[in-house]
DNA sequence: TAGATACTTGACTATTTTAGTCAGGTTTAT
DNA sequence: ATAAACCTGACTAAAATAGTCAAGTATCTA
């Protein structure tokens, strides 16, 4: 089981962010830089945060992007949902009333994984960007 | 992040037998049946989880496989860890220094993985293979 | 003691996913 | 005008996954 760079940048460029005053636009280029995450790769990632409404762009120079919310209000589940880095951890279809065997009933340990899978979106609901800018400021002192 | 068929499987092979007497051995082929899992790969799964001392295996005719130890006492963080199945959400090296941005500090996320990694954890090391046949036996009444 | 059952081992491979790259745009401040 | 920065879609190398395949060895039973 392990997390997606995707996923990670997503979050990683989202916290960059959230540091400054949220008014002057933040470049793709100076997250690039700051973070070493390639520009071109940031750019996919951006414009699915956009579509999702997460952040909001600013186009032409001096432009980048802005959050499109409160930091306290982007938690973990939105970005993660809107950059498409889900945990799946059953095999079978959720919505099937098939198991993943093939058979008409669910597997042995399919509500295990449910149960995971539950386990670990808990975590995602409740952080917020806010509280991870807060986290890594605190710990800088 | 998702969870991969090896560990899925490892759980789902595990949980079939320990709703034996755990006296006669099961063998991989039972197993390959009932939840349709190639006997293969049952058989690389099992060669890691003897190598762990999880099974005991039984040869020739009658033979199988049987748990090394009490139900109880085999837990989930026990079984992915014989098959390799990790759960990995940093991407530098823990141990390192270095972040995963290659600078002298880890990045401004690292935390949160670390967090992440542990809760996840929290739900392996709790869950018994006990727990499991019991929840399954319990809803099928 | 022959044959069947079942474990044992190691190498091999197709498929899928990931983690990008690349090439071409368009918009806007200066 | 020109440069900075966003925007889009297609493409690709590398890694991981999910197996398969082949050739054994051990043990029970008839
Ligand atoms: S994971 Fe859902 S039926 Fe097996
Ligand atoms: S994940 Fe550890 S430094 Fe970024």
């Amino acid at each position: 089981m392990k997390l997606t760079s995707k996923g990670r940048y997503a979050v990683m460029a989202l916290v960059d962010m959230a540091r400054f005053d949220n008014i002057n636009p933040v470049s793709l280029r100076d997250i690039s830089l700051r973070q070493g995450i390639s520009l071109d790769y940031l750019e996919q990632i951006f414009s699915k945060l956009r579509k999702k409404e997460i952040v909001q762009s600013v186009r032409g120079t001096q432009g980048g992007y802005v959050l499109n919310k409160k930091a306290r209000e982007i938690k973990l589940t939105n970005i993660f949902d809107a950059v498409d880095e889900k945990v799946k951890t059953v095999q079978c279809k959720k919505e099937s009333k098939k198991g993943c065997n093939g058979k008409a009933t669910k597997c042995l340990t399919h509500n295990l994984w449910d149960e995971l899978e539950n386990h670990i979106n808990n975590f995602f609901d409740q952080k917020s960007l806010e509280d991870l800018v807060k986290d890594n400021s605190e710990r800088r002192i």
